[in-house]
RNA sequence: GCGCCCGUAGCUCAGCUGGAUAGAGCAACGGAUUUCUAAUCCGUGGGUCGCAGGUUCGAGUCCUGCCGGGCGUGCCA
């Protein structure tokens, strides 16, 4: 990609200039902020001038003097205080979008040391339907998932779904007593909400309930048969539904492991952890207490009180003997180490959970795991109040049901344009849009801010949203379908309009971009990408007919077309979006 | 109380390890179509980046204090 080449050339440039580089410093290269001055650029100067006392306008061009890629960059500029300005060269352009096109990744180059990378995200919960909660670590984690795999890592999907828990107490008892097969039959979560909130209520109007519910649990816990039946049942029945939703929405898993797989290994676990002394009896709990390692203040297990620190302990066992979430993800790190010897976890979780992953992680490191954990926090889809979404309060849209209704309008707009003959390719059309629309909607949005959920947010098919992208895709695909094949695409490539090599420098940014995903594990760069790469199109479109021109300029424009369908397509699907050749 | 996060245009949001005149979309207004899909393009108006200090060539970005909101903080997940 040109930013690591022009990283390269220009490190060498320093050393050429004489200029040793302190300890630690990095040469930084970035794409322009403004494409009035090149397309790159850097600060390097002015910052390591800083840093040495120099005149930074006298070291750039000491650098500059030095910069020797004249196949890279036909200009190389100085401006205002220091700043390092880089023109890539029409000829270099030209020779990227020929790589795009002949590259099966679009010219983004492979990551040098690939690592196994499991990522955990949607966990959904047994015997509840999916809501618009879920659509955040749903979206974020199979978008991460894409990309990781997508520049060269061993990537492992793996649904933790909530299968365990004192909520199927209430569950079986409801079962037993109140269960409509009829309705499990229609919609089975459904059904099991029916009957959950039904008891659920029944325990606040009668104490004798719960206590039934809770007997119902103990027996369940200690493998009661006809309890464990149920049970089962409700996990077969409820996974099956989900596939469905996942299947509409792309996506899928290399592993359902949900908690109940590492049942066995809780007990074990603690008792382990007890003999080797990272955890400890407190109040007939047992707790892992800080170890003093790092820093009060970094310390996960601490807590300021007033001018001292208290402890917060992470407990991985309860003083009746049950087991908690922290107990369960220490068993699903180990088994993820020593059965897929994973390099790196990445836990797509809201951020309300920070305080346990850090405990978490803490805890797995005292236990002599090196891997790398990261939690990938995210903020809140908020109701119209501003306040969070609650789990329990039922007030809360249906992921499904959004997704049908952008579907719906998708469906309406495509009518409306007759874009295709007959009814099961409108259909096919609109579940594009209409889907794609919600999932860009999310990862467009920087991940770690608090958003309030509106449906026009969700389903809008103007401006910044998927059908944008997707129509810059269609666009490319309709002049190829004039040309009914009759086209011989050559290597003839001149860039000369402005809008040209607009559009070839923002197709090879695709590279870089790709890579910053990763970096802080952030879609909405690749959204934002995209946007201005079919923006970029659609200005190119305008400014430069393709199948008017002839010769070479006809050439070159139909391989930017071409080449720009491919990114685009390719990053889509990058976002878990599909395209569509019409629309 | 303490910790973490947030506060940017009327609304919804971007803003990459500090960089050039703070950007988009929606909404408003004005233009563009005998030509490759107008779900498009081009343009106009709209800002005390919560407030006050500080660090420096340079601060929406870093530091301190304050105001406002959210989340978390020993036996739910």
């Amino acid at each position: 990609m040109f930013r690591a080449q022009l990283h390269h050339h220009l490190t060498a440039a320093f050393a050429a200039a004489g200029v040793s580089l302190p300890e630690g410093f990095s040469i930084d290269v970035s794409l322009a902020s403004d494409t009035r001055f090149g397309d790159y650029q850097s600060n390097s100067a002015m910052v390591l001038a800083k840093q040495m006392k120099m005149n930074p306008r006298a070291l750039a061009e000491q650098v500059k003097g030095a910069f020797a890629a004249d196949d890279l960059c036909s200009e190389v500029s100085i401006a205002g205080p220091g700043f390092l300005n880089f023109r890539i060269s029409p000829e270099a352009l030209a020779g990227k979008v020929k790589t795009i096109l002949a590259d099966d990744n679009c010219g983004v180059p492979a990551v040098d040391k690939p690592r196994t990378i499991v990522v955990d995200f949607s966990a959904p919960n047994i015997a509840k339907p999916m809501h618009v909660g879920h659509i955040r670590s749903t979206f974020i984690g199979d978008c991460l998932a894409r990309v990781a795999k997508f520049v060269g890592h061993k990537v492992i999907t793996d649904n933790h779904v909530g299968d365990w828990g004192t909520q199927f107490g209430m569950i079986i008892h409801g079962w037993k007593t109140l269960l409509n097969q009829e309705a499990l039959k229609q919609d089975a979560i459904h059904e099991l909400v029916r009957v959950y909130k039904e008891v659920n209520a029944a325990t606040k109007a009668d104490p004798a309930v719960l206590e039934i519910c809770k007997g119902e649990l103990v027996k369940l816990q200690q493998g009661d048969a006809d309890n464990t039946a149920i049970w089962q049942e409700c996990v077969r029945l409820t996974l099956e539904q989900l596939e469905k939703v996942y299947g509409t929405l792309d996506i899928q898993f290399d592993h359902y492991l949900g908690e109940s797989f590492y049942n066995d290994a809780l007990g074990p676990l603690v008792e382990r952890l007890l003999k080797d002394g990272i955890a400890t009896e407190s109040d007939g709990a047992v707790v892992i207490f800080s170890d003093g390692a790092s820093k009060p203040e970094d310390d996960p297990f601490l807590i300021r009180e007033g001018d001292q620190w208290k402890p917060t302990p992470a407990i991985i066992r309860k003083s009746d003997g049950g087991f908690l979430y922290a107990t369960t993800d220490l068993a699903t790190i180990e088994y993820r180490v020593k059965e897929w010897k994973a390099d790196e976890v990445w836990y797509v979780v809201g951020s309300p959970q920070q305080l346990h992953f850090k405990q978490v992680f803490a805890a797995a490191r005292r236990m002599g795991y090196s891997t790398e954990f990261t939690h990938i926090a995210f903020g809140s889809i908020l109701g119209p109040d501003g306040k969070m979404f609650k789990t329990r309060s039922g007030e809360t849209v249906g992921l499904l049901e959004v997704i049908e209704e952008a579907v719906e309008r998708a469906r309406a707009a495509v009518d409306e344009k007759e874009s295709a003959p007959d009814d099961a390719q409108r259909d096919e059309i609109a579940r594009t849009i209409g889907g794609g629309a919600v999932k860009y909607a999310e990862l467009s949005q920087n991940r770690l801010t608090d958003y309030k959920f509106s449906w026009e947010k969700m389903l809008s098919l103007q401006g910044n949203t998927a059908p944008y992208l997707i129509n810059a895709y269609v666009r490319t695909r309709a002049i190829f379908r004039k040309l009914d094949g009759n086209v011989q695409l050559t290597g003839d490539c001149e860039l000369t309009e402005a809008a040209e090599k607009a559009l070839a420098i923002k197709l090879a940014q695709f590279a870089e971009t790709a890579h910053d995903v990763l970096v802080d594990h952030k879609p909405n760069l690749l959204a934002a990408y995209l946007y201005e790469l079919a923006n970029t199109y659609h200005s190119f479109y305008e400014a430069c007919h393709v199948l008017n021109s002839t010769g070479t300029v006809r050439n070159t424009r139909l391989l930017l077309c071409e080449a720009t369908g491919k990114v685009l397509k390719a990053g889509l699907g990058l976002l878990g979006i599909r395209t569509t050749e019409r629309m």
